[in-house]
DNA sequence: TCAAACATTTGTCCTGGACAAAATGGCACC
DNA sequence: GGTGCCATTTTGTCCAGGACAAATGTTTGA
C-alpha cells in the first residue's frame, strides 16, 4: 500500500501544532529537529512523522518538560513517557466505563454517548459526575488519541456531546441570586473551553451565581465586567498548553487592577507548573478544590 | 485625567487583531503603518491607537477591501466606511428590539436577555428567530462594537447567552433518524462557532440528521468522519476572517478526497467574497440559503 | 540549609531579502 | 457591450542569521 504523503508547509504546522514558526526554525538551527526537506522554493517541507513527534513534544512540555531534554527521544518514547507520568489509574472508580466510552466513540454512535453520559448525570448528580466520571474520561479520550487508538474526529464528537451534557445542567439549574458571584473567562490566548465550562458546573451546584463571559477576554475587560457585574471572584481557566509566562505576567497585572476586595482565582492544567507564589491569587490545580477554595472565602466573607 | 497608555509587543498585537508579525512588520516597510515607537531593545511598542486602527482595517479586509486603498484612513474613516457598507437597515423588522438587547447588554443583566431571547424562539420558531432576529442582531451588536458603544466583555456575555439559547433548542429537538445526514464542522483555523451552531439550528426543524463535530477538524479527519457516519452532505462554516486562500485550497482538497456521492457545502460570511466557481462545492452566502439548498439536494437524491 | 551569584537553556524579536499567488488593468476578440 | 486572456501590481508568507532577556539549573559561600 502506498502510503499517501502528505506534506505542511511551516505555517501548517504552526497551526497544529502550537509551535511558532520562530520555535520551529530555531530548534532546527539548535537541535537539528525537526529538519524537513525543502521544496523548490527552499521553503520547509515537514512530513506527517515530523507532525506527530512535534505534537508528542509539545504535549510533554505543556506538562513543564524542556526540548533540550527530550528532542532525541523517538515518539514512541515520548509516548511511554507521557503514559508513565499519567497518574496511577488506581483512581479510577468504573475503569470499565472509560472502554465503554471509548469503544461508543469507536463506533461513531452519539446517541448513546449523549444517553450514557445524561444518565451518569443524573445518577452520580452534578459535582461527582465531573470529579468521578468526566475528570478521568478526558485523560483516557486524550491518551487514546494520543496513542493514535481514536481519531481526531472521534475525540471532537466526545468533546461536543460532552459540552451539550455540560451546558444542558448548568441550564437547567435555576439561576439564583447567589453569593458569592463569580466571573469565569480566560485570558485572550487561551483556546480551550471545557475547563471552563466544568468548573462552572462543579459552581453552579454551590448555590453561586456564575457569569461566564466564554473564552478570550482580554484584561482590560475583565476588570471592567467585575466592576460591571459587582463579582466576589474573579476565576480564570488555563488549559495545559498556555504559556507561563503569559500566564503569571496577565494574572498580576489584573491583581493589580482590581479592587483589593475581588478575590482572584487560576485554575486549569497550566497552575501546575506553577513554582513561584503568586500574592493576591488562589491556585485551583484541579476541580475537586474549588468546592473548598469556595468554603474558605464563604468563611471569611462578612456580608456588607 | 491622565489617560493610562498601555503599549503592545509584536506578540501582542498579533493576538489582539489576527495579522501575524509577518504582515505588521511588512506594513511598516512597505506603508509606514503602523510605525510604533521603540523600547531600550528596539522593540516595537504599539499604542492602544494602533491597534484600533488595525483592527478597523482588519474587519474591512474581511469583507474584501485591500489594504493599501484603506492603510491611509482614519479610524473614523474606516468605521465610517464599514457603516455605510452595512446591508440597508430597512430589513429589520424590528429596530426596536435592538435597542431593547442593546440596552440590556449595557445594564449587565444576563437573566433578561435570556429570557427575551427564549421567548422570541418560542414566538417564531427556531427558523424564524434566526433569520429575524439573530441574524441583525448580530450585525447591530457587532456594529456597536466597532464603534466602540459595546465594551468587548459585553459582547462576550451576548454571545454567551445566544449560545446557550440556540444550543438549548437543537438538545430540544428529538434527534430522529433523517435523511440527509450533514456532518457539521469547520477548517483547523476557524476561531469562531456561532455560524456553526446557527446553520445546524436552522436545519434541525427540517428533519435532518446533524452530526457537529464543533470546531477545527483537519482536513482528514473531516473524511474520516464522513466515511464513518455515512453522511450525505458535509457543511463547513468559515466566519469573515477565514482566509480565502486556505479556504479554496482546503475545499478543492476536499472535493478530491471525498467521495463523489458526498455534497460539500461551503457557508458563512467568507463566502461572499469568493469570486471564482467552485466545482463540486455548493456556496451558501447566507443562512436563509440552508433551506432551498436543501431543497434542491432532496429534488435530486434518489433513496439508495 | 538556605540564598545569592553565575551559567545555560530557551523563546521572542530584529533586519532585510526573495518569491509566488491573487487582484487588477488593459486589450483583443466575439 | 461583454468575455477571455495576458502583463503588472499588490500582498502575504517564507528565509537566514543575529541579538537579547527571561526562566531554569548549578555552584558557591554564609
Amino acid at each position: 500500500m502506498e502510503t499517501q504523503q502528505m506534506h505542511f508547509n511551516i505555517g501548517a504546522v504552526e497551526r497544529e501544532t502550537g509551535l511558532s514558526k520562530d520555535v520551529l526554525r530555531m530548534w532546527e538551527r539548535r537541535y537539528g529537529f525537526p529538519k524537513p526537506r525543502r521544496d523548490d522554493n527552499s521553503e520547509r517541507q515537514y512530513t506527517v512523522d515530523d507532525v506527530g513527534k512535534l505534537r508528542a513534544m509539545k504535549r510533554l512540555m505543556d506538562v513543564g518538560l524542556r526540548p533540550g531534554k527530550i528532542i532525541k527521544l523517538t515518539q514512541e518514547e515520548l509516548n511511554a513517557m507521557a503514559d508513565a507520568r499519567a497518574p496511577a489509574r488506581a483512581e479510577h472508580l468504573t475503569p470499565a466505563l472509560e472502554s465503554d466510552v471509548l469503544s461508543m466513540l469507536k463506533s461513531h454512535d452519539a446517541t448513546v454517548l449523549q444517553h450514557t453520559l445524561a444518565n451518569l448525570m443524573m445518577r452520580q448528580g452534578l459535582q461527582r459526575f465531573i470529579l468521578e466520571t468526566i475528570v478521568p474520561l478526558n485523560r483516557a479520550v486524550g491518551d487514546a488519541w494520543m496513542r493514535g487508538e481514536l481519531q481526531v474526529f472521534e475525540e471532537h464528537l466526545y468533546t461536543e456531546q460532552l459540552q451539550t451534557a455540560l451546558r444542558t445542567a448548568i441550564n437547567a439549574s435555576p439561576r439564583q441570586l447567589g453569593v458569592p458571584r463569580v466571573l469565569l473567562t480566560t485570558f485572550p490566548s487561551e483556546h480551550h473551553g471545557l475547563g471552563l465550562l466544568m468548573a462552572e458546573a462543579m459552581m453552579v451546584p454551590e448555590a453561586v451565581q456564575c457569569i461566564s463571559l466564554g473564552l478570550q477576554t482580554p484584561l482590560e475587560d475583565i476588570c471592567r465586567a467585575a466592576a460591571a457585574h459587582q463579582v466576589h471572584i474573579v476565576a480564570l481557566s488555563f488549559s495545559a498548553a498556555f504559556s507561563l509566562r503569559q500566564a503569571t505576567e496577565g494574572l498580576a497585572s489584573l491583581r493589580r487592577q482590581l479592587p483589593g476586595s475581588v478575590t482572584l482565582w487560576a485554575g486549569g492544567e497550566m497552575t501546575r507548573r506553577v513554582r513561584r507564589t503568586m500574592p493576591g491569587t488562589v491556585l485551583i490545580p484541579e476541580l475537586a478544590s474549588i468546592t473548598s477554595a469556595l468554603r474558605s472565602w464563604r468563611a471569611l466573607w462578612q456580608p456588607h
